[in-house]
DNA sequence: AACTGACGATCAGTATACTGATTAACGGAC
DNA sequence: GTCCGTTAATCAGTATACTGATCGTCAGTT
């Protein structure tokens, strides 16, 4: 358990000239570190739905809020506005997702989540639940939860901070109904 | 202390149909939060000195690392050797690096640290600092700590599983000189 | 000295993550 | 009923993060 696989992590070492270690300490680089495994081991998990990590969370958001606005989506993913409308309108070619225009406020286009989208979100769950338990190894079971505890904390006393802050659904707003189905 | 600001950080909560909710307790997903916290931090922090995150990493690398070619770049800061040539091309442009042939091996461009870059370097590490303190405020002392080192471990046990993994420099390798100075 | 496998840099192509501006539509004040 | 501040979507532009291919070079084998 627990062997260091040879790549400091935990020296407090200062090299030569400079400082560089000091680097692989910092917060915000491991988490960059960290994200680009997150988001490696998603891609290798998931190799088979051909689907990225922001796609994934689109389609959960959607079969949870399904025909929302493209503005209250990139709220509840926390994903930029801009970049939301080109997730979606790639997801859109995919088929995973639909889009209609608003009736209620022709400025809106709804977006709604498509059998295949429902199908692949249904089949990648599994993939995913792998991602988060391979990412966690090198943590303990009672380690893993307080990580976790630590992050949501992070995130939620930030929220404010980040340019693409999560913005919960207020209640009763946007959630234009499918036509025929529901 | 430790107040919740609204969102929902760890209601273990189902939604109607489908279920959002506990994709905001996903560590990929609260890793990506963090990251895009963490990022928006540096940036406010950093405004005065036009860098960005990766470019920050490139000069600190350098500082204790002049002189080393592209790809050992991108090993000592993790980052794809694709996007180390564009970060550094723009740095050159920048003028905080420059580039040199190699005269060992002509394959390689040897990286420097230009004298703006380490002044740049001096001046921004204190808004870094304030960067990671800011991020972590809402971690208690003790918490701060274990949650640097969680996270360094699992940057460390995983670091072959990224798709740009951290590789530190074999002792004596690359380094070139700079001509005249040192 | 020619051959071959490995390697550094680069290119083309795709996806995410933003900023700032624009356009069209909404909605309340007057 | 028009004006005006706000807002959803989109566009242009920039930076990061990759994959897979190519090109020139290197180094060890024969």
């Amino acid at each position: 358990m627990s062997t260091n696989t040879g790549v400091p992590a935990t020296t407090g070492q200062t090299t030569q000239r400079g400082d560089a270690g000091a680097l692989y300490q910092l917060p915000g680089h491991l988490i960059r570190r960290c994200h680009q495994i997150s988001v490696a081991l998603f891609f290798e998990e998931c190799a088979a739905f051909d689907i990225t990590p922001q796609q994934y969370a689109v389609l959960r958001v959607l079969a949870a809020n399904d025909g929302v606005d493209q503005i209250t989506l990139a709220g509840l993913a926390a994903f930029n506005r801009t970049t939301a409308g080109e997730i979606v309108e790639r997801m859109e070619g995919a088929g995973l997702v639909g889009r209609r225009n608003s009736k209620l406020d022709r400025r809106m286009k709804n977006i709604f989540i498509t059998e295949t989208g429902r199908r692949l979100l249904a089949d990648a769950n599994a993939a995913v639940r792998r991602v988060q338990e391979r990412l966690l190894t090198p943590l303990a079971r009672d380690e893993r939860a307080r990580f976790i505890e630590y992050l949501a904390r992070i995130a939620s006393e930030n929220n404010e901070l980040s340019r693409a802050p999560l913005r919960p659904l207020a209640r009763g707003r946007g959630r234009e109904r499918t036509s025929g189905t529901a």
